[in-house]
DNA sequence: TGCATTCTATTTGTCGACAGGATACTTGAC
DNA sequence: GTCAAGTATCCTGTCGACAAATAGAATGCA
């Protein structure tokens, strides 16, 4: 059956075009359905989303520019590797990241700034009550943009939603890891850095940032050193 | 004569089309031979560099992903406007870079890196003697590059590089201002920053691209703030 | 004369097709 | 049997063309 794009297709609108396949293939990459590594054919995606390969090539073009694609001349663009070997450098952008941002937030928030940030906070608790791992992860994304955005500065909010994406690949790896017993803490540290920046308390805003911050990079650097060898007797 | 384009052509190689048309274009935003606010036409650029408007596209979609050019949906591409109304939060964000990457070229610096970045600071220094702005700009563009890229943290060069050209529109408004009477501190205090990376002291190099970040940060408030108006008695 | 509407023209978004390179496979020689 | 060269196939980069959409001009009406 090759005719069910002939049919029911809804009818994209002009421009859209690009921009729906960007954000699919995003997606699919940041929740590691693309593995890292794996090849990207045009006429593949072509078929797939029943357009020409322009579009196709326009958000290939641009997930290239957030280097989430490498594109290899005259050959196949593929899925970016996770650096593990440079996951430090990673860590300590997203760690000056939380804190800038929060700082910020302190500072500058106005009052309809902190209940966009609550209802996010919301829907965070609700998602690890529920154990709901993906939904976790995006609130909590949305949560930390709802705080740079309070923060009104466009550069650190551009940097910090796209380390977010990028972790997002090993949140993805590690809230897999343990499903069932969820970091309750999180919630709490999270409505800790809220009051923070209610009081406008710029100094403890940062500290809970960098202890929030600290807490995520060793959960996650411990998951990642996990030793699972199993002690058999020989 | 329309023949020019088949006859001298270079003939250039096949994946290069799209590089060539990004690289012009960024250049010539950035010098503000291309004022901001102006539309890009793409047919025009296309018989320009004498290619097909696919390529065109392509450069555009990338320079549209860096901010430096607008595309309004089904209408004309424009050279994104500087903002001068939260130029504060851009002053912000390129400080905090200025600080954390000399603080990390302390850190984590090898030998050859003070080599390279001594080199970019002679031409500098060459540049200012020359009393030649786009040299100037070049040369200290170069030179706080190869410090970033001595502190090894791929994150902190990309945003540094991408604010520094951003403030290249700036720098180029600022130094065509005084031509003559150029400003010799910056090189003293190059030598300086130098001076503490390789003495591998963090607190002085952040000090010290602080006091730099805020003589810039001041040189250009006081240039966009500055009073012509003459003094006629009436 | 001013405003709304229709028509036109320019420009973008998308498409199908072709050619240049690169990889993989086949064939031949040592 | 192994290595090298030639060949075939696939995929990307580029091109010219068409259609949708918008902006501006022209026209009609109050």
């Amino acid at each position: 059956m090759t005719n069910t794009a002939s049919e029911g297709q809804p009818e994209r609108k002009r421009g859209s075009g690009a921009r729906v396949v960007y954000e699919s293939l995003r997606d699919e990459i940041l929740d590691l359905s693309l593995a890292p590594g794996s090849p990207i054919d045009e006429v593949q995606l072509a078929e797939r989303f029943s357009m020409s390969r322009t579009p196709i090539r326009e958000a290939l073009v641009r997930l290239a520019g957030e280097g989430l694609v490498e594109t290899l001349p005259n050959r196949s663009t593929m899925v970016s590797n996770i650096d593990f070997l440079n996951l430090h450098t990673f860590f300590d952008a997203i760690t000056l990241m939380y804190r800038v941002t929060t700082r910020l937030a302190a500072q500058n928030h106005v009052v309809t700034d902190l209940d966009i940030i609550r209802g996010h906070q919301a829907e965070f608790a609700a998602a690890v009550a529920a154990q709901d791992a993906l939904a976790m992860i995006a609130t909590n994304r949305a949560f930390h943009a709802a705080i740079a955005e309070a923060g009104r500065n466009p550069y650190y909010t551009a940097l910090f939603l796209r380390l977010l994406d990028e972790g997002r690949r090993l949140l993805r790896l590690y809230y897999q890891s343990f499903q069932d017993q969820l970091p309750r803490e999180f919630v709490d540290e999270h409505e800790a850095m809220i009051a923070a920046i209610a009081e406008r308390d710029l100094d403890r805003s940062d500290r809970l940032a960098r202890a929030h911050a600290d807490q995520i990079v060793r959960q996650i650097q411990q998951f990642l050193a996990r030793d699972t060898r199993q002690d058999i007797a020989l």
